[in-house]
DNA sequence: CGACGCTATATGCGTACGCATAGAATGACA
DNA sequence: TGTCATTCTATGCGTACGCATATAGCGTCG
């Protein structure tokens, strides 16, 4: 089948396009900002959508990670003070995650970075 | 400026796709076949070239890993028996990698799984 | 030959992950 | 109200990862 051969070949160019960024970027943020990719990416969520405050399923549901490793994630960012969790009134199995200021301004100076790399890597890997 | 945007758009493209078909494959390599991601990546870098033996570092270099993961890699593969090592004897340092008689039908199987996920996920994936 | 720098692979260590499950709260129904 | 299936989040556990370093072999220059 001629159709197998290409379906590979395009997962070999996704699979090369995204570890050229994705290892680029884990790294720059980890040095620059001490954010692991899931700490962005979860920042990013909290900052683009209309509201600041989101319930962890949303979040979940918006994400590629697991609901554990998400949950973890959030725990990161909360003791690094960059988000606070706190109970959903109406629903008390759910959980707000909400920005702090200081998420806010730690994503501000993240997304820079990562403009950067994929300004830098992006074009190159997706070609 | 909306050229970042754009970028950052292509970006959140590139990683959508990417994990939705990597989740499902990874997945479906472990359930059906015991294989890492990882692990049969390295299976098909040994089975794709012209000779099916190849050092290690010649697979790290086609490869995303870093080298410390590929040598545990090759190191699980190798305790499965689907590979052997051996010592290059021109340079003594060096470790070439074969592929066994269970390697390379171990691939051929999981080939099929990978051919599966990728018609049902890719196609959605990369749009 | 001997010391030194360089390259190739392996390993100690700490971290993020997924799976399975625990724990807490909900809603429906007797 | 009491029970029970269901939903939402957190956590125990084992695994793969990257970084830094150890180990072993190479080549060069004295």
């Amino acid at each position: 089948m001629e159709a197998e051969t290409e379906l590979v070949d395009r997962w070999r160019s996704l699979l090369t396009s995204y570890n050229i960024v994705a290892v680029q970027l884990e790294r720059a943020l980890q040095e620059a900002h001490g954010l692991t990719l899931s700490d962005f990416e979860t920042l990013d969520r909290l900052t683009t959508r209309d509201c600041d405050k989101r319930r962890m399923q949303d979040l979940a549901a918006a994400m590629y990670l697991s609901q554990s490793a998400l949950s973890r994630t959030v725990a990161r960012l909360e003791k690094s003070g960059l988000v606070c969790r706190s109970h959903c009134e109406d629903d008390r199995r759910g959980v707000f995650v909400e920005l702090t200021a200081a998420g806010f301004q730690r994503h501000a100076e993240a997304r820079k970075t990562q403009i950067a790399i994929l300004g830098e890597h992006l074009a190159t890997a997706a070609g």
